[in-house]
DNA sequence: GATGAATGAGATTTCATTCAT
DNA sequence: AATGAATGAAATCTCATTCAT
């Protein structure tokens, strides 16, 4: 909310009836999005908004652009939840992210494919700070040592594949299969087999995830 | 490839060239989804497959039913896997499936969102032939005792998760994931503090994962 | 210039800064249509003229009427030019004309299209100055005897024709284009088969032709 | 129409009801593009011919290959008239080209302002082959030598002004302005002050002329 | 049985015009 | 008086599905 907020004053000042349709055409999203997907058609959000197809296009540009702006609030969120996490004294800053940054997302179900497809510096930033609260955990001894930071990414896509497949039905069930992950991370549990993925493979990735509306 | 035939078979005998042009549309739908998306036009599935989109029309009565099969392939393929995985002596059986049954839908990523997304009893079957591997992993002591078989399903949408976002760019990166999953349940690793998914949620959730094409 | 304030002074008085808004808009309205022809957006307009869209609307109640204020400025234009042909002493004052009012059009191109396309009287007065001129050319047997002033008209659209295809390549080919036309009317040039245009025709044609945005 | 079936040969057979769907939209086009200009719209076209807006993507992917295709019509049978008119054995063949061109110009005349403006080089060859022509009346000393081959495509142009400007209301017109610019082109007329436009800056003209639909 | 032409609902996007601020 | 946000009709184009050949 605040975040949103923030980004919209980084490009202008809108007027406050602009900035009030902005704000439900947002919200309007977030719904129907989770409950149709990202195909859901632009006029039923803007349906739901209670505004004009007309105005949902004098704020977004185009379908991408709406989705960008979705997915650049939750990064903004979840940058600010990693932000706060970094501060905390005793090494559990990951743990406390990964459950506060997924309890987040589970709220923001609908443009989840298109989280981390992004070439935006946001993406960047959020990696940046989950290998400083990695690089604390090990500090304190609450991960195993040989875990890198492109693990957790793709603990974070795992999460997502969860995400999608329970909330509807179960919205709680990613809190067990963080539990489950958390303690395949203690340095107590046994040595992973396989070579972690590398940073630059994790780039690429983070590249082409998923192709934009438009690409299609 | 035999598990598709038999279900055929159990629906009604199909002629010589009309068995042959519904694996061609078979194969070019698997192609064509796994470059393109669940999104791709029957059109291009028909083309690929080199035949006329009325033949694609009266092999499968929908873009769904085609979409369906694909998926019924899949699970039987699973199925299949599990059994062999239920003959092993050592309790290692789940472990060999997940490795397994991951390799193999690392081949078939186009229809992956709706691999669960089914009614029949094909996921009961599948299911089943897990929570058996599970049993025996735990006779064995190769895996915690507090592991439901729910705990297994997200874990298989959480390998779902990272093959979606990492597969056309890392294709071996779910294998670390696994790693990771496979330490977290293992009897060594600490507890889960969150209670398992109950199995009527997990029905539910199989029920309503993802809609289907005609829904929207 | 003159002849804009001029007419706009025949119905009512502005305020100061209005009548320099209208003048900035129409100036706006000549880039615009020049670049990107009579499609041109009346957003893009008020954009260059520096205004808000909605004080182009308090000026100009349609687009309709900000491409006929144009036209009147042209027409405006090429009257006066027909007036000052007029007093040439030695019958050139019909070339004359034709060759001043393409060179001005020539710098006007955006609204050409509709140029004659308007039933007010402008055209009648500009219309009876050519056929002034006309007459004082046989007079002075520059011109042939059987020209009607019809074909001048035909004359004034097919230089527009040229103009179109090639202003924005060859901004002078014009000019060798009126040299054939004039050619052509000289007296010692060869008879003209077919009759005229009647002036009852070209009434019709003059009304009707090139429909206005609002009828699309 | 021998033309149109010709072209439509050289891409490929289409089935006999689709062969007279595209004839039927070809036709619609040509009506509608003459009714409204070429703003019209698709759905107008499909509906004028009594198919589905489907059918006439089918044949024609995007609006401008439907107009291309029209353009490639009249090009053809102008390309055909310029043909027969080099047969002329006394030099008359410019003469009657222009007035063949043009009459069958006035009946598409929808499609005229994109009528030069292709690259194909359909373009090339017609622009030879009135080279031809006018080699040949100046032969015959029926045109005067100075007269280039760009000036008659300005003449060309000049004739589409004028067919543009006064078909709907007076169809014969053209005839009498053609009339005019012949007589500008006998040997007999006076000299043409200006210089013509030199064949580079033609092809540019023609490169550049009016921008597609999609250029918008 | 196979083919692919035909269909038309629906998607995204533009833009002339209106009206609250 | 000026502004520009809001509007929604209309345009182009796609694609799952049907049906004549």
């Amino acid at each position: 909310m605040t975040s949103a907020t923030n980004t919209a004053n980084l490009e202008r000042p809108l007027r406050k009836d602009a900035a009030q349709h902005r704000q439900q055409l947002l919200a309007a999203a977030v719904q129907v999005f989770d409950e149709q997907g990202l195909d859901a058609s632009v006029t039923e959000i803007a349906r739901v908004a209670g505004v004009g197809i007309g105005t949902l296009y004098r704020r977004f540009p185009t379908k991408d652009a709406l989705i960008d702006a979705l997915v650049r609030e939750i990064l903004g969120a979840t940058i600010q939840m990693a932000r706060d996490a970094v501060r905390a004294p005793d090494g559990t800053g990951l743990e406390r992210f990964l459950e506060a940054s997924s309890a987040y997302q589970a709220e923001h179900a609908g443009c989840l494919p298109r989280l981390w497809n992004t070439d935006h510096e946001m993406v960047k930033t959020a990696r940046q700070l989950i290998a400083k609260l990695l690089v604390d955990a090990k500090k304190h001894d609450r991960i195993r040592h040989d875990l890198t930071s492109t693990d957790l990414s793709l603990a974070m896509f795992s999460l997502l594949g969860v995400l999608e497949a329970t909330l509807p039905v179960a919205p709680d069930a990613w809190r067990r299969h963080l539990d489950l992950l958390i303690a395949g991370m203690r340095p107590a549990a046994l040595n992973l087999p396989h070579r972690a993925l590398s940073t630059a493979s994790l780039d690429k990735v983070l590249a082409t995830h998923i192709p934009t509306v438009a690409a299609r």
